[in-house]
DNA sequence: CGATTGTAGCAGCTTGCAGGCAACATATGG
DNA sequence: CCATATGTTGCCTGCAAGCTGCTACAATCG
């Protein structure tokens, strides 16, 4: 279950690259390419935030999903955390009927801000 | 402004510690403690959680307030992110006076819980 | 004064992360 | 069948984080 490894493949093959042309491109070997795909990773963890930046560049992916995908912190939620630390502490202690209305809110403030830019 | 290492003096002085008497409870030597409560650590960054997970033991404190002032995310809060991520990325995104509303949001649920265990 | 405390510098050392390399297997097309 | 491209895997290495462990020195205080 290496969903991020799977979602690096499923972009890598939609810009039909193959590891070896890929590689190069993110600045890393392709063998560490392949293990990064499989999950096999020499140590436990996950490929550095780094590398997903290049990644997501290179593969013109959404960085945070993977960042996210890949168990890693977006820094742009890190820094927020970081500036209101008990509104975040609270809102890790709801439980989740609780979670699921503060969600909602955020939703509709979210989806407002899109209505204003219809395709 | 190391708010982090100001903190952890004053924890250690409320306990009459001095940094040679702190120092073996925490399994460091004194030197090291003098540098991280200075924010003098030869490296740029902070103590390593596992450090500041035994400082909060030793000196009873909270670890989370720990973590945050040494500017780390805490596990509760990481894994939180990681089950619901589009909230947290929609949060993020949110202007101050939105977020300031769902924060409102959260700390009415918190003090409710609170009010049910007065002192 | 002498003992305790904190500050600071510097030379290591250990571990884990990040990645490289070479050999191998597998597949595909001519 | 061969040649070439592709993916997998094991081992090996470089480097930086996070310390240790001195040493020396200044300040404080009873």
């Amino acid at each position: 279950m290496s969903k991020f490894g799977d979602r690096i493949r499923e972009l890598r093959k939609a810009k039909g690259y193959s590891l070896r042309q890929l590689a190069p491109l993110v600045g890393v070997g392709f063998s560490y390419l392949s293990k990064v795909e499989n999950d096999k990773l020499d140590f436990e963890g996950t490929a550095s935030e780094s590398l997903i930046h290049r990644l997501a560049d290179v593969l013109d992916a959404d960085e945070e999903e993977l960042l996210l995908l890949a168990h890693h912190v977006p820094k742009r939620i890190a820094d927020r955390i970081l500036e209101q630390p008990e509104v975040f502490r609270a809102l890790a202690t709801l439980n989740s009927d609780q979670f699921q209305r503060v969600a909602e809110q955020v939703a509709k403030y979210t989806l407002r801000s899109e209505t204003r830019t219809p395709k």
